[in-house]
DNA sequence: ATTATTGCAAAGCCTTTGCATCCTA
DNA sequence: TAGGATGCAAAGGCTTTGCAATAAT
């Protein structure tokens, strides 16, 4: 992803562009590691030195609230960030605590066509992942 | 659960009986809540004020590792307990907090099925639930 | 008696907040 | 130039830790 499509990711979530949100962004959009925000400041940091923790956190969550990147937390209560937005699942490793990308149509397809035919009362669906839970092997 | 049926519990999970550990498993196995440890400590401090909200967190824990309770993290990175072990998924409220369980035997079915057929490679799967991020209506 | 458990307070980690300064549109 | 974004440091919430006192086998 160039500057100009990062710019333009940025704009097109309704803010305003500076340096700080173009190189956050570009950090997270560039790894699949899901990174903390810690880890985003890490890599900015290198370049930036002026980049302070707390911008990042406060960027990253302008982010998620623009719908440009994704949040969850892992197992330890960590926040976690992904460029990725199409649903998708993770896989959870206990032991390292890395988390992968687990993408499957057919299982995507499954939990969707569940869920249509299988209506939850009194509940606005919002968004569905599986958590899968084990150890690299 | 009476009182013989949790010292069985405690005591199966091959740790010794005590009084607060009565009380605080008692306490999580009453509620399908999905409490968190302020919430239990709330609830076992007005018979027995003398117990430390450290202790609980402790004896949380302790349970955890015995397998005769489970943990896991909520939207917003706070620990959750819950008494019941079998599989099941939970509904988040994202307006609330609340969490809800949702059981539906074909969707587990469904569910192993899939990895039933479809191993991930590299990696040893321990347990499998599904996450429905929404919100009451 | 020995070893684990508890209570208490302090420390830790991650995250948010407040406010003055700076910058984008 | 007006309003939002940033940097910094302080505070906040939740959880863990250390250690002396206590209780269970």
């Amino acid at each position: 992803m160039d500057t100009e499509a990062i710019k333009d990711k940025i704009v097109q979530g309704g803010l305003k562009f500076t340096h700080q949100r173009m190189v956050i962004y570009e950090a997270v959009s560039k790894t699949h590691n899901h990174p903390t925000a810690e880890w985003v400041y890490e890599q900015v940091h290198e370049q930036n030195p002026s980049i302070s923790l707390g911008t990042v956190y406060k960027t990253l969550d302008t982010f998620v609230n623009a719908n440009i990147i994704q949040k969850f937390v892992d197992n330890n209560g960590v926040m976690r960030f992904d460029g990725i937005m199409e649903a998708h699942s993770h896989l959870y490793d206990n032991e390292t605590n890395e988390i992968r990308d687990y993408r499957n149509q057919e299982l995507e397809k499954l939990i969707k066509e569940f869920f249509d035919k299988n209506k939850i009362r009194d509940f606005e669906v919002e968004d569905i992942s599986v958590v899968i839970k084990g150890h690299n092997k």
